[in-house]
DNA sequence: TTAGGAACTTACAAAAGTGTAACTATGAGT
DNA sequence: ACTCATAGTTACACTTTTGTAAGTTCCTAA
């Protein structure tokens, strides 16, 4: 009698949890593939369109339009424009996209460690 | 010409990104919808299956299982089992995990912040 | 006039992640 | 013989995320 639901629970569920779990709200705040990398870069300070898909080379542009694009909508980076020709485009961090730097300090000594755990595990 | 790509590039970015961001593996190994929320509850102590599924409603067993099963293939819980009937099934955070605790509590609180600023802007 | 660089956009495809529903094994209690 | 509970498993459908390839706009310099 094909009853096919046809809203997502999938969302539901995530901003259920979001609303409950300020922790799951934040890592998901820093979800996607290449976000925290992103993040990172940019702690060192402003970086621009070219140079981020410089120095994470195998990010497409429109990757990397579109993440940017989310941590700006999210509140986490500024986006400069200079009106050069041609244009110039600057990313930075704001304040509170600054203030996650250090627990991603942490989260790189976490993983370091986690790593070496594991593969010494054979 | 049909020349379509085979292998996925996807699962490539994300290994070498991982080999070269020890954060961005961490975020890796704590990915996926439901696992911060068992890891965070599993800070406070052991708890068995069925105690998740109460505290986390929900999820549903298959994800409780497969969230389960790939935490501990991580190797950041262990799985006790006791052989009572029915049987019974408790989980625990491992060293490496209890380490994560202290960092999502940051991130907990940085969530917070994050939230507040965000809703303040209309 | 044509080429060129920066920072995108668009249309499409593939892969990964999540969810639904029903089914399994075990042994105890009735 | 039948139901119950725990802790799963299986087959399948749907959503979200990521990737590919090509095109766009702006102005400038050759």
């Amino acid at each position: 009698m094909s009853r096919i639901k046809r809203s997502s629970t999938h969302q539901e569920n995530k901003q259920l949890l979001e609303a409950e779990c300020p922790e799951i709200y934040a890592a998901n705040q820093i979800s996607g593939q290449w976000t925290i990398g992103i993040c990172s870069w940019l702690g060192n300070g402003r970086l621009r369109f070219s140079e981020l898909k410089k120095v994470m080379p195998g990010i497409t542009e429109r990757i990397l339009t579109l993440e940017l694009k989310k941590l700006e909508q999210r509140g986490m980076i500024i986006r400069h424009v200079f009106p050069d020709v041609p244009v110039r485009v600057e990313y930075e961090l704001t304040p509170i996209g600054l203030e996650l730097i250090p627990i991603l300090k942490q989260l790189e000594e976490w993983g370091r460690k986690h790593k070496a755990a594991q593969s010494s595990e054979v």
